[in-house]
DNA sequence: TTGCGTGCAAAGGTTTTGCATGGCA
DNA sequence: TGCCATGCAAAACCTTTGCACGCAA
């Protein structure tokens, strides 16, 4: 039903595992085996992710900016609750588990007829630490 | 401080105001252009589609599933206070003009340090009709 | 042994970049 | 005239695919 057990296999899930709140794109998964002494190639890790979505075990983002997909281990309904802070500046994600913004997909859903989809959306803007870099160089 | 106006500015633009309420991937913009006779070249469409994100005069979608981005023209409404629903389904844009919702960015900033850019931010999900159509779809 | 899994290399699609030429102001 | 814009081709990315070989069951 779930197909052989190999090495490869094994390495990718345990690393998805142990990555949960993380967010993890193929590139970042090949170099981590590689690094480990691991390597595994580039397509079983594409086909393989590909299968474990399929499988409902993983969920796939794309978080625009062209930075292709990017995977992570699902643990649990609430995977589906939490939004994404993206800096437009240094890039870096932030994610963001918290009631009072989980509330805003209820509100927009009651009052405006429209059900989000947090797999796809991302807020946009600055984090804290470039806001103010952004600040300095004003002054 | 626009820069200078071109044969080629002027047919991307054009085509763009004339499809408010769609979305244009590039790929279409260039087809278009070529089958009315007047093409243009492929790097000109993506360089002047970036600037007119750049001044807000169009917005980009990176609408998943490995589509690569698409753009639409910004109706000339001041977009910088509300927030922004896009249907994945359909492609429509829904502005919001809510309080409720006005109040996440100041959240934002004050709970977790971020300032939400509103003329780069999108909720992605689905609008009631195509909800609805989804719904009866699955009975 | 059987057939799925793996890995390499090549192909596919989208976007970016370098550079010489062209055209607006 | 001085820059900016254009367009081609090449490169850069990310992802998929074909195929021979390897390995789990």
């Amino acid at each position: 039903m779930e197909g052989y057990r190999t090495r490869q296999r094994e390495l990718i899930l345990e690393y998805l595992q142990n990555s949960q709140g993380h967010h993890l794109c193929p590139e970042e998964i090949l170099e981590y085996l590689k690094d480990k002494g691991s390597p595994v190639g580039r397509s079983t890790v594409y086909r393989f992710l590909e299968r474990l979505v399929e499988q409902g075990k993983v969920r796939k983002y794309y978080l625009g900016e062209g930075q292709g997909a990017c995977y992570q281990y699902a643990q649990g309904q609430d995977c589906q609750e939490h939004f994404h802070l993206k800096c437009v500046e240094c890039g870096s994600l932030i994610h963001v588990q918290c009631d009072y913004l989980n509330q805003i997909s209820r509100h927009v859903l009651e009052h405006h007829g429209f059900t989000i989809d947090h797999t796809k959306t991302v807020l946009y803007g600055l984090c804290a630490q470039c806001a103010a870099g952004k600040k300095e160089a004003a002054d």
